[in-house]
DNA sequence: CAAAATTGTGACAACTGTGTCATTTTTGTT
DNA sequence: AACAAAAATGACACAGTTGTCACAATTTTG
């Protein structure tokens, strides 16, 4: 948890200290990323730091909710209730997903590294838990699924949510690396060569997809 | 490369070196693992180390290079143009891959982290090659089995290479997640209770080489 | 058996890192 | 303006890392 001392700071302040940190945390993985080099980058005391985090680990915690957070705002605009089918509803969480790409690249790559990359020991504890999080979720899912006929009751749900899992996994990868370059291009430029990226984006997500429903339909 | 004295060690030490380095480099990242630790291990001098190998990089690209032909050996036996399915072919490359997994956990541990968990900086471009070559032969393999009929040709070949490299990668998690425990015990103990978590990765693996099959055939 | 080649050693330098804390600076309040 | 509270500072202690190198021990060779 953060200080009252943190939480006190101008917004401009605090928000430019969360995107350096979030751009170390994101650049590195947890042992790597130095402190030093942010308050470097910040210009600010080493001190400072400690006046706003207990340590490391407690700005690394911040910076994971607050990404989560970021990200949940992203996905809660899907509605499973305003969909009929399961897939379309699937689609449209990776396209949604898309634009949290775009306007928080650093969020997007430092909650990246945390699912798929990290694997330090003082860290491993928390990362666990996201992953057994999200199997739970998909499980409610498939099971719920299964039930309105959008994936078939013969294949057993821990395999189905181990092959969904795996997939979203995939999609996320595909877009860390095949578009990171574009997305780094975004962030500099005004008006990106994106859109074009986009739609490509868009088609193989759906291509996925539709291989995903042929496995499981 | 090692240097010729490590060459010349004899081969119960050099065997031992092998097996400290690989299981530092497998239980933790690049950057965290740590030469301090395998001297400490071994009970040798420090300066030995660098007898051995010019620094760390060194080390690591040897043991990532000596992994890689142990897991080469193992799947080598599996050979498919004794194959009329690719499907059971790329079935018992995994069944055969686990044989691997058990036999040379920390090989296969060290490969793993290598494939999925790695982010140092030091090592990235050595990372991306191995990718990139996995990605191709997929190529090629799918290029070959659409002609086969195993896979449909209507399916972007990309698209099936990367929901097939996806695949590999979920069903390699799956091992060193679910039985990373069972391979620990049978290391320590004599004989074993892994068979039975033996038949039950051949049916998990199985019914998801199905599920591939449902999507791309 | 003695000399030469090989192998082993561990103190050392040079870095980089985290977390602390007495002190100074800034800000807010009376 | 004077005082109090809050925030910023950076030198410091301590720990851990890699790679070096002069020297010691061991093995091989002539």
């Amino acid at each position: 948890m953060p200080t009252e001392t943190f939480l006190n700071l101008a917004d401009e302040k605090r928000q430019t200290f969360i995107e350096t940190a979030l751009k170390e945390f994101a650049d590195n993985n947890y042992d790597s990323a130095s402190i030093n080099k942010i308050i470097k980058e910040l210009n600010i005391a080493r001190g400072s730091v400690y006046q706003y985090f207990t340590d490391k680990l407690d700005l690394w915690l911040y910076l994971k909710e607050y990404s989560e957070i970021q990200k949940l705002r992203h996905i809660q605009s899907v509605d499973r209730s305003k969909y009929t089918d399961f897939w379309t509803y699937y689609e449209d969480l990776f396209i949604k997903g898309i634009n949290f790409d775009i306007e928080k690249p650093l969020c997007s790559r430092f909650l990246y590294r945390i699912g798929y990359k990290e694997s330090s020991k003082d860290v491993a504890e928390y990362i666990d838990n996201w992953k057994v999080t999200a199997k739970e979720i998909f499980t409610v899912w498939v099971d719920n699924e299964k039930n309105n006929g959008s994936i078939k009751k013969t294949v057993d749900t821990e395999i189905a949510v181990q092959f969904i899992l795996s997939m979203s996994s995939s999609i996320g990868e595909l877009v860390q690396t095949k578009y990171s370059n574009a997305i780094e291009n975004n962030l500099a430029s005004e008006k990106p060569l994106f859109t074009e990226s986009i739609e490509e984006y868009k088609r193989t997500v759906k291509e996925l997809v539709q291989l995903l429903k042929n496995a499981l339909k």
